[in-house]
DNA sequence: TATTGTTATACTCTATAACTATA
DNA sequence: TATAGTTATAGAGTATAACAATA
């Protein structure tokens, strides 16, 4: 990983300074930036594991939720419903997690996790406790809880919304 | 607009709760929430002016120095270098933004806003405003530079890596 | 008629490599 | 040789529409 160089520090040598103050103001320019941190730190955290963030998303809550549905996980994950069939066949190829189809209504597949699924969740939560850990350990005024709380509060009541980035 | 609804109550009949505990309580989870949703509220702002937020992004950052190069924009904006190239030229395709082969270095162009971009951007940064004040009504325990001041502490040092979402 | 899972399609974004023109 | 802007390409993600099976 090379040092840590700051915009103003990387710009080239025509001219020194660059105002970022608006941006750096907004709430928009800073989430994203920090969104773009912490994600970068999780897929650091599961680096070899081939596993993705989605799928260990969608690992945790079929633990929690065993039997739920595709649209159901698709719905808690805020991911499109046919974005979710690439990403359980990945996961059943894998012999993590296993498609059932559901006795009482044919059009439903019950999704679980295998021994081997929640084997591998088990890893996978220790190494995302360690990256919370850190993460954590950046905010030492701030608690966890205040910044979940904060995070929580922007994010409420409009989670559901579609949107196109830029 | 629909009326808002939470994830259980969306969540098919088959079964009334949804335990999503674990992913609520981590960052990660949480920030990529409040990214959607602060970024669906800066859509909407945005809504009628054909102007996206990456788009934006770059308006007010030359305004604030002008005659930066486009690489020091991408770099600026966490935006990779080619992708600057269909962003300038819409902005130039509608009048908004110039480039200006530099005298002293032809290998560089200076981007600068017209004065139609200039008005455009003035306009836009009244609607972004609203954006946020209402965002920031949401906080009213946490103050907005607490807010802010927790979301670089978390992006911090962190901004210039590569990675993929998932 | 409505819904689940699926396929298909188009567009955006990310990431990289490579080209051109300049230096 | 090195860099800015550009072109090209491959891989993910987003957003929709539509289809088969089932209810």
């Amino acid at each position: 990983m090379p040092a840590v160089r700051t915009v103003q520090q990387q710009r080239s040598e025509r001219s020194k300074t660059l105002d970022m103050s608006y941006l750096e103001s907004t709430v928009g320019f800073a989430i994203r930036r920090a969104q773009m941190a912490v994600f970068a730190d999780i897929f650091r955290a599961f680096e070899g594991t081939g596993i993705t963030i989605v799928q260990f998303s969608v690992l945790a809550t079929v633990a929690d939720n065993p039997g739920l549905s595709q649209a159901d996980l698709a719905l808690a994950l805020s991911v499109e419903r046919p974005r979710m069939v690439p990403i359980i066949d990945a996961l059943e190829q894998r012999g993590l997690a296993i498609r059932i189809p559901s006795q009482a209504d044919a059009r439903f597949r019950d999704i679980a996790l295998t021994a081997k699924g929640q084997k591998v969740l088990r890893e996978l939560k220790q190494r995302f406790a360690k990256h919370q850990t850190k993460l954590l350990k950046k905010l030492d005024v701030a608690s966890a809880d205040e910044t979940l709380a904060i995070l929580w509060r922007l994010a409420d009541g409009r989670s559901r919304d579609k949107f196109h980035a830029n």
